[in-house]
Formats: structure tokens, sequence, C-alpha cells
DNA sequence: TTTTGTTTTGACCAACTGGTCAAAGCGACG
DNA sequence: CGTCGCTTTGACCAGTTGGTCAAAACAAAA
């Protein structure tokens, strides 16, 4: 097979453009919400013309995914067995919760993913994630093993930071709605907050 | 006016048909992924005969969600500001984790709503919704300023019990691909570490 | 300027979708 | 039995959607 020939400026550029584009589209609506049309005019392309950079809509969907799914457990790489226990969840939980501030969108993505089933990623959730949850949740135990944090279910641990930091990036509409009017960061809060509960679940 | 005229029997049942599988339908795949064809097979009936109930998708849409709001506050508005304010988060936190457990459908109905930015429902956030989170604040704050419980930020205390236990629901594919193989009810352990995590935030 | 490979587009298509409608079927009651 | 209102359906429609294709526009090298 020939090496794969060198990708031009324009495609690059344009490759780029549109999973910028598919991002805000597919996270916005859903995948099928999600119209090609829609991510082709947000990319500034027309359809064919985005049709002759990804051969379909699925394609470029399973790319965004695939693409994501690595930085999106990074946080959770991090965890490192040598570090102080308490401190490291709790920068595992700061790095998470930051993510949601920073890239809701991408969070929004894998959310209705998983909701309507992983038809597109199941596989990968019973291998490569169990497999990484499962090696980290063995170093908690470890920890509670040796009694330097409260003994909790290392599993649902990890559930807790997933849920607790995605909600503000997933539930957005519904924390502003709720907390409107009201001034204040609400992700400052929610650190402040998420913080003194990790604390007082690890400590004793 | 004429008093609306009583239902037949065939319309109490088909109209429950439809709502029943509009809202198996709707949840697995939200709403714009849903078709009538789908739920109209689901329920049983013909597309023609489907629409002979309701005058419109969107209108099976709006009566599933409007139905479905109240029922899913209720926990929330049984807080009781004369109960032991410990016991009561528990309890809160208890029936909304049993919804999660036994309503999963409903749950992920407004999930795929409120990811979406909840074009449908998003003023009833801002004003029902607000009105009833900020009243039962003001009674853990209430709580909290007589010592009974530690102090917290109530909102987010809220906002951690809906993340928490709907996780559970929401993402229940997910739970299953990590926890896999592994024996035990997802449910009962999930229950006993929330247990654990709300007593000790609100303790001391 | 010509040539060659890349990029862009207008026109088009088949499948699907939400929804309509007139006619047929059905059940209960006089 | 016959009638009348409720229920069901096949046929149909217009709009949308993912995707194709041949031809045109363009860029860079010769």
């Amino acid at each position: 097979m020939a090496p794969t020939r060198q990708a031009t400026r324009i495609q690059q550029k344009n490759r780029a453009a549109i999973l910028e584009a598919a991002l805000e589209v597919f996270s916005a609506h859903g995948f099928r919400g999600a119209t090609v049309d829609q991510i082709a005019a947000e990319a500034g392309l027309s359809k064919p013309n985005l049709l002759y950079y990804f051969p379909s809509k699925d394609a470029i969907h399973a790319e965004l995914l695939a693409g994501l799914l690595d930085t999106w457990l990074d946080p959770l790489r991090a965890l490192d067995p040598q570090g102080d226990p308490l401190e490291e969840v709790l920068a595992y939980m700061r790095r998470k919760l930051e993510m949601s501030r920073d890239f809701p969108r991408e969070s929004r993505l894998f959310a209705n993913e998983i909701i309507q089933g992983a038809p597109r990623i199941g596989t990968t959730l019973g291998t490569d994630l169990k497999q990484l949850v499962d090696e980290k949740a063995a170093v908690i135990e470890g920890w509670i093993a040796h009694g330097r944090i409260a003994p909790v279910h290392p599993h649902h641990l990890i559930f807790s930071i997933w849920s607790l930091t995605q909600h503000y990036a997933d539930f957005d509409v519904q924390v502003r709605a709720v907390l409107g009017g009201r001034d204040g960061d609400h992700f400052q809060e929610a650190g402040r907050y998420l913080e003194q509960l990790f604390t007082k679940m690890l400590s004793a």
C-alpha cells in the first residue's frame, strides 16, 4: 500500500472546520437531529463540498467521537497511584469540572450518545473504558486498604465524579434556569461545593 | 362551553397505549430521532389511526413532558421542613434513586430534552421549577442557620442529588458496561454509596 | 499558455417523514 | 334489521434528508 498522501493545507483547514461545525450541531441536536446541510452551512461549505471531505454523516460523527474519547479520559489516566490520595481525587474532580466549563459541547456529544444507548461506541465502553476504570478503581482500593482514605465503593466514587461534574455541562440550561438572576460564577460555586463534598467523603 | 364529552373506553385505552409507546420511543431516540410510524407500530396502531387520537407528533411529546414534570418533582415537594433534616435529605435522595430504577425512560426523556437546550419546557424551568427549588433551598438554609446540618450551598446540594441519582438511569449503558460482569445489584450498591456520601456531607 | 490534479457546485435522486382525506369497517342502540 | 357515530385504513402528498454525479472553477506546475 502506498503511503497516505500528505493532506493539502486546504484539506486540513476544511476538515477541521467541518469537525468543529459538526461538534456544534451534533452536540446541540443529537445525531439524528443534525442535518448535513446544517453542518455544511456552519462550516461555510456547500453540502456536496462537505461530502467531498467526508464520505457520510456517520463518518463525521464517528471521527468526532473517536477523537474525543481519548481526550475525555485523559484526566482519569492522570490519576497518580504515587500521589496523595485525597489530593489526587480532588485534582481529578477539578480537571473534570474544568472540562465541563471549557468543553461543554464535547460533554453533550457524549451524553447524547450514551443516553440513547451508545449505539456507536457501546463496545469501546465495555473494553477500553472498563479497563481504565477497573485499573484506577484498583488504585483507589489500594489506598483504602492502607487506610489512607475512607472506605468507599471505588467504582461508584468514579461515577459520582463523572455525574457531578458533567451535570454542569449537560444540564447547563437547567442549572442556569434554577440559579437564574442569582449572581456569582456557577462553576466557581460548584467547585467549592464539590471540593467540600469529596473532602468529607474521603476523610476519616 | 359544553362539558368535555366523556372519552370512550377505546379512546382511553388507545391514548394510554400511544403515550406508553411514545415514552419508549422518545426516550430511546430523542424527539427528532423518533418517528410517528415507530410509535404507532409500538402502540399496535397504524399511523393515520394514531393521528386520529393526537393531532401531531409534537402534541404527543408535549403531553408526555407536561404529565411527567409533575410526577418528577413530587419527591422534592415532599421534602418536609418539619422533619429531621438529614433524614429528609436522605429520603429525598432515596426517592429519586428509586425513580431512576423504576422509571428510567422518564428520566431519559427529560435528559434528552434538557441536553438539547430544553426547547419545549425551557420557560417552565425558569418559573415553576425555579420557584420550587428556591423554596426548598430556603428550607435547607434554615436548617443550616439552626446548626442542624453542616453548611453547604443548598442549590448545589439539590443539583448533586439530581445528578447522582439520575446518572444511574440516563447513563445506564455506561454504568453497566463498566460494572459489567461484576455481580451485585447496581442500584443497591449505589444506594449505599449515596447514603454514605450525603450523611458525611451533612454531618458535623 | 497549456496541462494536470484538486476543489467546488448546481442539478438531481430515492428514501423517508409528518400529515391529510375520503371511504370503508365496526359496534351499540333503537 | 338499520342507522348513526366512532374507529380504522389505504392511498396519497409535499417537504426534507442523505447522498450522487458530471461538469465547471481553480491552482500550480511545466
